[in-house]
DNA sequence: CGGTATCCTTTCGGATACTG
DNA sequence: CAGTATCCGAAAGGATACCG
């Protein structure tokens, strides 16, 4: 595997810091889809320039759909994961299985089952 | 999932440049241990500095092994994967599944079986 | 041989303010 | 509402030199 390779390359924006939470988030809303307020407000921390870019960057490389409602004011938008997207958290779910097996700790979450994670 | 949750920790330091094909560029080696030269030689663009720190990494997140020769000028060490170590592999391997699936860009590998990667 | 130490550049992301 | 623009500090990583 070679730095430019196809691994690599997924690895690479796959793991900015935010972009696995917004996925889990998106995940979590797979029934509805959800917008970009509602996706601000249930990741604490984040700001706006970090949530566009991140969801830029997904909708870049197919992970995620992007449907703005025409011709409304204020603007409507919303997100959805994609086929792709959706297969992803169950890689996702794979690192999390691997780490309740070999990690003991799990602090910020506070419980090992990770209920909220939806994992 | 929080940002301190475990799968994010992992992420974390499993998503830093070089980690990945450091991991890779071990499990080639299973059968024979690795020395610190030959894992540089094998990382064409690595530097000392990166590699070290890299490996020190792994070792502190259990993923590697460290063994140095003892008493013997000059010193050697050997590296090799933890069991951890191994099985993290096989979720590199789902990545590279779903990335071979979903993206057709392979370019640096020059190859979509990408045999280098022994993935 | 197997690293550290130092410096320096680049990148990332946070804070804040602004807009159609 | 859904972003964009600008500025700034922190951190990561490359280059180079050095050491036990």
């Amino acid at each position: 595997m070679q730095e430019g390779c196809t691994v690599n390359l997924t690895v690479k924006y796959l793991t900015k810091k935010w972009t696995l939470l917004v996925i889990l988030e998106l995940y979590k809303g797979k029934i509805h889809t959800r917008r970009f307020g509602e996706l601000k407000d249930s990741l604490p921390g984040i700001t706006s320039k970090v949530l566009s870019a991140r969801l830029k960057e997904l909708e870049d490389e197919g992970l995620v759909n992007r449907r703005v409602e025409a011709g409304c004011f204020p603007i409507k938008s919303e997100y959805t994961l994609t086929e792709s997207g959706l297969e992803i958290v169950e890689i996702i779910k794979g690192m999390k299985r691997w780490a309740l097996k070999w990690k003991i700790d799990n602090i910020a979450c506070g419980n090992q089952a990770c209920e909220q994670c939806v994992l």
